[in-house]
DNA sequence: ATGAATGTGGCTAGATTAGG
DNA sequence: CCTAATCTAGCCACATTCAT
């Protein structure tokens, strides 16, 4: 205990081209140097930050890593591969950083196939990869040149102007939304005259809310991550609530323990992503379905059964680090427990396609969120 | 031809298992 | 204990296959 608390919190810097750089061409310095070494000649390991649990903590803004590390090392069985990957992926946003071109993961993960392919099967081990090199060099995804590309879209009260000059008013797309895409970065600039920012899980009660022009009624942004939320989504969601603090934040997911951990991902953020989780996190309200909507809105007919895997993840939620100061969470998903059964969004619909705009509205003015 | 069912892939998180 | 590798799950988009 005592050592934990000793620990600091670690943040992986924003910084700029030139300075990754010169961290990756130090790393490979030191690396060069443990060969040359007389008469001991070595392979250096990397030494990341740790990002198991034990590692992790979580206050009010969201979670963090500490300072423990641990060496990836090239000797030791199994690491090989891991340990290549790493060095490729800093080799490559090496080369990114140089022309100032950015690339998403997907065109690393080709990139390293068309190069080394016997080294990887999957886009899985580039990804786990390029969060290695995070660790390692202890800057963001974003300063190493690596795109989130996105499937989240945004509609509303919201004004986009391009950096080049274009200008989108996304409350006048007609039944289309905006892509949220992969480089909305620091060089948009938005202007709103929304009161709420709306965060729907799912496409569906989405595209609903989009034909339904919800905008117009309740002055609010609507965007949407299609399910899990990506990173760009996340990103345009923190950099939103910067830009206008005012903005109360909803979101509106289906009642279930996946619907709280999207919540708690937007919120908290994850300790895979620890040393970036605070630039992302922002102070999103849990709106709906919740317990109550649920018992008093959804018909019986339409309850299924928690499976065990949602058992799992609701048990996983009550013992994670970010839920224990947040006890109207953790009753939330007790209850959920206790009563066995989940339910989606759609579930709404048994009372008419106009109830949800309905449902939304009449929790927004009664304050009826945590 | 049309529309439904099925499959694949991309994204995320987390669980599991083997191995030190 | 720890990590690497591999799976699973949910979400969606898109493509393909199958039955009408």
């Amino acid at each position: 205990m005592a050592m934990e608390a000793r620990r600091s919190m670690c943040l992986a810097d924003d910084a700029d081209p030139s300075e990754v750089r010169s961290r990756i061409e130090c790393l490979m310095k030191l690396f060069l140097k443990s060969l040359m070494v007389e008469n001991d000649v070595a392979i250096k390991p990397l030494s990341l930050i740790s990002r198991s649990e034990r590692n992790a903590g979580a206050d009010e803004e969201g979670v963090y890593l500490m300072d423990a590390t641990y060496e990836k090392d090239f000797t030791v069985r199994n690491s090989g591969k891991s340990f290549f990957l790493v060095w490729k992926v800093m080799q490559i946003c090496y080369q990114l950083l140089g022309i100032g071109k950015q690339a998403t993961q997907r065109e690393i993960f080709y990139n390293i196939l068309s190069t080394s392919s016997s080294y990887i099967t999957s886009q899985n081990q580039v990804n786990s990869a390029i969060q290695d090199a995070v660790a390692v060099l202890l800057c963001t995804r974003r300063s190493l040149g690596i795109l989130a590309s996105s499937k989240g879209a945004v509609v509303g009260r919201l004004v986009i102007k391009e950096h080049g000059g274009d200008t989108v008013d996304c409350s006048n797309l007609g039944s289309s939304s905006y892509p949220i895409s992969a480089d909305m970065n620091m060089k948009q600039h938005f202007y709103s005259d929304a009161r709420y920012i709306l965060v729907i899980e799912k496409d569906a009660i989405f595209q609903r809310l989009v034909e339904e022009r919800f905008f117009l009624k309740v002055p609010c942004i609507i965007m949407t991550a299609k399910g899990f939320p990506d990173l760009a989504s996340r990103a345009l969601l923190h950099r939103l609530h910067q830009e206008f603090p005012s903005m109360l934040i909803f979101a509106l997911v289906d009642w279930n323990p996946a619907g709280l951990a999207i919540i708690c991902t937007y919120r908290f953020g994850s300790i895979r992503m620890g040393l970036e989780a605070p630039r992302y996190v922002c102070d999103v309200k849990w709106l709906g379905l919740r317990n109550r909507d649920a018992l008093t809105y959804v018909p019986a007919t339409a309850f299924t059964s928690l499976t065990d895997r949602d058992m799992t993840q609701a048990r996983s939620l009550l013992a994670s680090k970010m839920l224990q100061n947040h006890k109207q969470y953790k009753q939330e998903i007790l209850e959920m427990l206790t009563f066995g059964q989940k339910a989606e969004i759609e579930a709404l619909y048994a009372h008419g396609y106009e109830f949800l705009a309905k449902f939304i509205t009449k929790k927004i003015v009664r304050q009826d969120f945590i």
